[in-house]
DNA sequence: GGGTACATGTAATCAGTTACATGATTTA
DNA sequence: TAAATCATGTAACTGATTACATGTACCC
């Protein structure tokens, strides 16, 4: 029961695999509508993939594809055992280290000296709206996931997310109000 | 002076244009070790983007290159005016939403149900000491941006970043420990 | 019964990454 | 002067994105 050794799965691979896995057979237009409600909000990419992952991962011998016979004939995939022991395996490494956080308000901050007058001010006003709302959308989901259960590890990762929008959020307003680390803090 | 409309910039290109913008001259491995030091913690990317994204720029005529005439005779890369324009022009431009954390260790939270028994606990002591020592080399160069006058805009990212490193810090101490949110915070 | 929004995909492109490769300096 | 290590790049590949395109169901 040796796993193939494909070419390696990137950490996209292991987010649909894990998202079969969790749900069960799925065809990707619901994993599109679960993804929009949860891990989308923090690693968001195009629908399109979803159409494409499984595939791969089912060529990998990992999932297992059915097509339905009716109308719409859609593709149904489905996470087999082989996909479950490498989503396990994977899920125990330890992590990759600096993906940094790829946020273009802080390149835009970075870069502030280049900026014209008052741009890093919209930008601090901008950011901390943007942040309010993102924070305003996940404690609604944070709500739901609360009251339902099994969804213990969604409800403690969208709470990383949403420490993260609020230390955004305070620091933005500090920068909005020039009040950033006064000097010996 | 109507500035040429190539093909459409990415955050990559923009951040490589600030760095000539900021930097002045500057060929391609002095541009490396600038962005080690620097932007590279939050915004990683291969040193192969900075031979290959400047002469993009320059063909869009955003830069002007410059051959040394001596035994190296290496390129050198310039910020020209349409070229520090256009990086104010979207210095000035509203933020694009929605690029997410993409962190590994967050996904790996996600799909915590499907993991085997304590690697979720071993993520969570691995996460926090991954953080901490990025706290603390974040720690340090704060002190250098400090000590050395004209970088208070990278000093300012530098801040959100460790305020960053911060709550994950805690939030995953809090995974470790099993206390994270406890109902009815 | 025609328009509009939802659903389901394919194809082409390209930025970003990985792999490789060689020249120049320093050091032992 | 050999061997590391630093410096400087080129080339190939491919995952991710963009653009497009068509089918199906619902509603006015």
């Amino acid at each position: 029961m040796t796993v193939t050794t494909g070419p390696a799965l990137t950490a996209t691979s292991y987010l649909v695999l894990g998202l079969l896995a969790e749900r069960g057979p799925s065809t990707p237009y619901e994993l599109k509508a679960a993804v929009a409600r949860s891990i989308g909000r923090f690693w968001p990419f195009p629908h399109t993939q979803l159409y494409t992952e499984p595939p791969r991962l089912a060529a990998a011998g990992l999932v297992d594809e059915e097509r339905e016979a009716d109308g719409r004939r859609r593709r149904r995939f489905a996470a087999n055992a082989a996909g479950r022991e490498a989503l396990r395996a994977w899920l125990a490494e330890p992590a990759e280290e600096a993906i940094g956080y790829r946020d273009q308000g802080m390149l835009k901050l970075f870069f502030g000296s280049q900026s014209s007058t008052g741009a890093v001010a919209a930008l601090a006003d901008e950011q901390a709206s943007v942040r309010r709302r993102r924070l305003v959308e996940m404690e609604e989901l944070a709500g739901w996931l609360e009251a339902n259960p099994g969804h213990e590890f969604h409800r403690q990762t969208l709470e990383l997310g949403m420490r993260f929008e609020a230390v955004a959020i305070s620091f933005w307003e500090d920068v909005a109000s020039e009040r950033v680390t006064p000097p010996r803090a």
